[in-house]
DNA sequence: GAATAAGACTTAGATATCGAAGTATTTTAG
DNA sequence: CTAAAATACTTCGATATCTAAGTCTTATTC
């Protein structure tokens, strides 16, 4: 038994997931920036037309990205009137943020994109295996995020 | 038989793509820093470890990064010693990156760590879905990879 | 073989993202 | 009820990434 202190980027998902995540950016950008937007926003906006309302906290970990990305982006997304913040009776400390009427009808224009994108990268893929693949994404995001928890938690008691 | 105008976050293989990849950064760079490293490095370093000696150009294929961030990054990876460029004899417009023996002697050091980032990640998958989701990866970074260079190529004769 | 095109790298300026630290609000403990 | 801890958001400074445009080298074309 030699100790695995190999593992080929083509056999680690991480790397994997990374290349893959580019290519979508890549593409995904493209497509958005004949209509002025980018894929910073594109996120938002795809969390918001499910949770229209949801507070930052909640947008950012529906994105696994920090809050301090949330705040910037819809300071932009703000700025060019995609969303508004309102603060939360209940809880001060919470902003809920609502999608303006314009961002509600960009759906129609960009969802036809994002079918076309996944289109493409779906191209001779077994649907079978798509669904595990997604399933395994899923899996891997619930595992990590969790560690990354755990460990963070861990740092600040030691 | 409705448009098929939705497609819920959940079940679009790009928004989980890009959650998973997120998850990975962030676990990966809490381990990287405490080695005084970032997730940027270590993309090339995993590189470079496979094929030493390779072009930039190349590099930013394997990682499916634009070639400035690849300048940008092996930049930095010069100033604290990790490669060296040095000019193509037979082609002088390419230069060929090396590890240093320094950055060779990181290898047996971080590996480990990948090897448990990876193992977090994979817990209560099953290794067929694995597999499955690997192979399905791959395919798609090819598929939008190659739609990439087409809509880009025909921009240029637009 | 000179002009043009293509290829590899770099520079400049913009956006996205992060960690660390700060502010305001609510919850918890004593 | 008040002090301390936790939560939600923001600010700040740093890194990563992109596009567009530039330089230098090689390949192609007439």
């Amino acid at each position: 038994m030699t100790p695995p202190v190999d593992l080929p980027p083509g056999d680690s998902f991480g790397f994997q997931v990374r290349r893959c995540h580019r290519a979508f950016d890549r593409l995904l950008n493209v497509y958005l920036a004949r209509k002025g937007l980018t894929s910073g926003f594109w996120y938002f906006l795809r969390a918001l037309w499910q949770e229209n309302g949801a507070t930052q906290k909640r947008l950012s970990q529906l994105n696994n990205v920090t809050e301090p990305t949330t705040v910037t982006t819809l300071n932009a997304m703000t700025r060019i009137g995609l969303v508004r913040r309102e603060r939360n009776v209940a809880d001060r400390r919470k902003l809920n943020v609502f999608l303006t009427p314009k961002a509600e009808g960009l759906k129609a224009l960009l969802m036809p994109d994002a079918h076309e994108i996944n289109a493409i990268a779906c191209a001779g893929v077994d649907p079978a295996d798509l669904a595990v693949g997604l399933r395994v994404l899923k899996q891997m995001s619930a595992n990590l995020t969790r560690e990354a928890a755990r460990v963070s938690a861990e740092g600040d008691t030691a």
